[in-house]
DNA sequence: CCGTCTTGGTTGAATGACCAACCATCTTGG
DNA sequence: CCAAGATGGTTGGTCATTCAACCAAGACGG
C-alpha cells in the first residue's frame, strides 16, 4: 500500500484528515522546500503529533507525491478553465489567454513551482516518484494536446507537426521559463512569455501564408499580446 | 574562501589534484546523483582519502559547483563550435545544426543533465548555489543571444522580439525538453526537437511572408529537418 | 654529506548533527 | 468497553565534516 489517501476503505473523515495533513505539508514544503522540511515541521503546521502523519502516509515521499498531485491538478484546472472561457474568441487569442495562466502561476505562486521541480529532481533517483511523475506528465500533455487539436481545426493550414509533440514543446518551454524564473526572479517573465507568444503565433502566420491567405501582420500580434513590436537595431 | 579551485596561490600541481578530484566527483555524481553520492564514494573513485577532499574543497556543495561549471562550459563549447562550423550555410540550417548539439547532449549524456537539474533544485534553497547558477545562465544566454543576433542579420525581416528574450525562450524549451526526457526517457526526443525546429523556423517563414518575399514551403523545412511533414488527420 | 627540521599533502577514524520511521502508550467516540 | 485515532519520546542509521597523527621530500645547518 503506497498511498493511503487514495486507498478506499477509509472513512470520509479520515480522508478529510489526510487532506488536512497534505495541505499543511504543501504549505510548509512550499515555504522551505522538500529537503528543508521535517516531519516535525509538518506536524506543527497541521497542529498534530509527528507520529500521526505516518498513520495516514507511509513515508515522507508519499506525502510529497500527494501534495504534488494536488498542485498539478489545480494548475491544469486553471488552464482548462481559461481555455474554455475563451471558446468564442479567435484561435490566437485563445492560445494566448491560456498561456497567461502559466505566467500568472509562476508570478503568484513561485513556491509551488519550486516544489514541483524539487519533486522532479527527486524523481531522478526515486523510481516510485518517477512513475507518478510520468503519469502526471501524461495527463498534462493530454490536456494540452487536446487544446492544440481544437485550435488546429480553427486555422487555415493545420500544423505540420503532431499535435502532441507541439503540445510537449509548449509545456517544455513553459517549464523552462519557470525554471529561469525560479533561478533568477529578477528577470522579466512577461517579456519571455511575450517572446514565446510571438514564436508560437508566427507559426500561425506561416500557416496563413502557406494557405495563400493574407498573412496577419506582426503588428496585429503585437496588439494582441499587449505590446509594441521591438525590431532589432 | 569559498572555492579553492579558483583561488590563486595554489601550486599548479595542486590545481591538477583539485581537478582530478572534481572529475572523480563528476563521474560518481553523474552516476548516482548528488544526493546519492557520499564523500566516501568520491574519495573511492578518486583513490584518495575522504579527508583530502575537504583539503581542496570546503564543502560537498563547492565540489558540486565546480563539477557543474565544468559540464556547462563543455556544453556551451560544443554549441559554439557547431554554430561556427556552419557559418557558411543558410540561417535555418545553422540554427538547426546548433539545436542538434542539445539533442545529442541529452541523448548521449543524460546523467550529466540530471546532475544539472539536481543542482538547480538545490539552488532553490541554497543562496550560494543559486548565485553561481545565475552566473552560468547569464553566460549561456549571452552565447545564445549572440547567435540569434548573428542569424538575425541574415534574415529578410529581423525578429520582432528582443534577441535576448528569444534566446531565453530557446534555452527554456531545450531545458524543458531535457526535463521531459529525464523523467521519461522512453519518449521520442527527436520528435520533440523536430517540433521545436518547426516552431522556431515557421517564425522565419513568417519573416519572409511579412517582407512580401516568397515564403519557403513547409516541405522545404521538412527536408531540412530530415523528416516528412506529418499533416494532422 | 648526512642527520634534522619544515612544510605541504594525505590519511581514516571519531564526532556530532540530523531526522525518518517506529512504537509503547494514552484518549475518545460509538 | 474497545477499536480507531492520536501522542511524542526513542531509536537507528546516515553522512558531512573535523582533526590528530603520519609521511615524503626538499631546505638547512653543521
Amino acid at each position: 500500500m503506497t498511498d493511503k489517501l487514495l486507498a478506499p476503505g477509509l472513512s470520509s473523515s479520515a480522508q478529510q484528515r489526510a487532506r488536512h495533513i497534505a495541505e499543511a505539508a504543501a504549505a510548509v514544503m512550499s515555504r522551505n522546500g522538500y529537503g528543508g522540511t521535517t516531519m516535525k515541521d509538518i506536524a506543527a503546521e497541521a497542529q498534530v503529533a509527528p507520529g500521526l502523519i505516518h498513520y495516514y502516509f507511509d513515508s515522507k515521499e508519499d506525502l510529497l507525491l500527494a501534495v504534488v498531485r494536488m498542485l498539478c491538478e489545480e494548475m491544469r484546472q486553471e488552464a482548462r478553465e481559461a481555455f474554455a472561457a475563451s471558446s468564442g474568441a479567435a484561435p490566437i487569442a485563445r492560445a494566448w489567454a491560456t498561456l497567461q495562466t502559466a505566467q500568472t502561476n509562476i508570478a503568484d505562486k513561485p513556491d509551488r513551482q519550486r516544489l514541483m521541480f524539487e519533486c522532479i529532481a527527486l524523481a531522478m533517483s526515486e523510481p516510485r516518484v518517477r512513475e507518478q511523475l510520468i503519469e502526471l506528465y501524461v495527463d498534462l500533455l493530454d490536456t494540452t494536446s487536446g487544446m492544440v487539436d481544437e485550435l488546429n481545426t480553427q486555422v487555415p493550414t493545420p500544423l505540420p507537426v503532431p499535435a502532441r509533440d507541439f503540445a510537449a514543446v509548449i509545456v517544455a518551454a513553459i517549464d523552462g521559463i519557470t525554471l529561469q524564473q525560479l533561478i533568477d526572479p529578477s528577470r522579466d517573465a512577461a517579456a519571455l512569455y511575450r517572446a514565446l507568444g510571438f514564436i508560437l503565433l508566427s507559426g500561425v502566420a506561416a500557416s496563413y501564408a502557406v494557405a495563400g491567405l493574407p498573412t496577419p501582420s506582426l503588428e496585429d500580434f503585437a496588439a494582441l499580446l499587449g505590446t509594441q513590436p521591438e525590431p532589432q537595431p
